[in-house]
DNA sequence: ATGCCGTGGAAACCACGA
């Protein structure tokens, strides 16, 4: 079972390389981030064509993430991170596909630091971590993916010392994904690749890609009962070199069957 | 390297992203 995780950056405008990367990879799962549609202008039918049922959380410009699925039923838990009524952003949904729980999280930028926005992230990240803690209680297993917006050490930056006082690297933030990941949670990709670099995301500046000035913000954390089931995980690092092309990759993982 | 590009939405510029 293939499950992957794509940072769309638009999903109306993103459509076309989209379909493409569906259609070559063929993932069982896909979660998407940054649609930035609202409810209403999800391309259901382009999605429902290509072999896909789905369910969505959608927003006008801003944010949005969504599941996909490959003949398989979507059974929606939740789509908003539990923990504070008035956060208005389409950032979290989750749901049972095929007997596992799939949170699909777009966790906030946070720049400029010492802005409100980063006291969102870190609140943001916060809820996450709790909602997280009880999602381990769960029978059933559980993968949280998604675009974490954090580099989570200096193996993950192409240039760690220009990115210290970011807030994709600050250390509160690299302290937060490390208290996340320490309730038990496996990093499908550092379990696989400890010492490797890879990258999920290339800036559209300066020829990023070009040059590999990448950044590991994209991740999958899977729960101690499926851990074991991880068999192969990577970045399809060629679509980011497409035409049209978002400015993150799509990551995946690949498990063995029970 | 403090947004050089890209997206969406509103209004021919702005917010936002990482």
């Amino acid at each position: 079972m293939r499950i992957a995780t794509y940072n769309v950056n638009g999903v109306n405008g993103r459509l076309p390389v989209l379909l493409r990367w569906l259609e070559e990879t063929q993932p069982d799962v896909a979660c998407l981030q940054e649609l930035k549609a609202p409810e209403e202008k999800f391309p259901l039918q382009a999605i429902n064509d290509a072999g896909y049922n789905a369910i969505w959380h959608g927003q006008k410009s801003w944010n949005g993430v969504a599941i996909l699925a490959r003949g398989m039923e979507i059974e929606e838990r939740v789509r908003v991170l539990p923990g504070d009524p008035e956060d208005m952003h389409s950032r979290y949904i989750e749901a049972v596909v095929n007997g596992i729980i799939i949170g699909c999280l777009y966790l906030p930028n946070g720049n400029p630091v010492d802005t409100p926005k980063f006291d969102y992230k870190l609140k943001w990240f916060e809820r996450l971590t709790n909602h997280a803690k009880k999602l381990l209680k769960e029978d059933l297993p559980v993968i949280l993916t998604g675009d974490y917006n954090v580099m989570p050490t200096e193996l993950d930056v192409y240039k760690p010392e220009r990115w210290t006082n970011d807030a994709l690297f600050r250390p509160e933030t690299r302290e937060a994904f490390h208290k996340l990941v320490s309730q038990g949670w496996t990093d499908a990709i550092r379990k696989l690749y400890p010492h490797e670099k890879i990258y999920t995301f290339w800036d559209y500046f300066r020829d990023a890609y070009g040059r590999d000035a990448g950044l590991r913000i994209d991740h999958f954390l899977l729960s101690p009962n499926i851990a074991d089931r991880l068999k192969a995980a990577g970045v399809d690092r060629y679509v980011r070199g497409w035409e049209k092309s978002s400015d993150h990759g799509p990551v995946w993982i690949e498990l063995k069957d029970k």
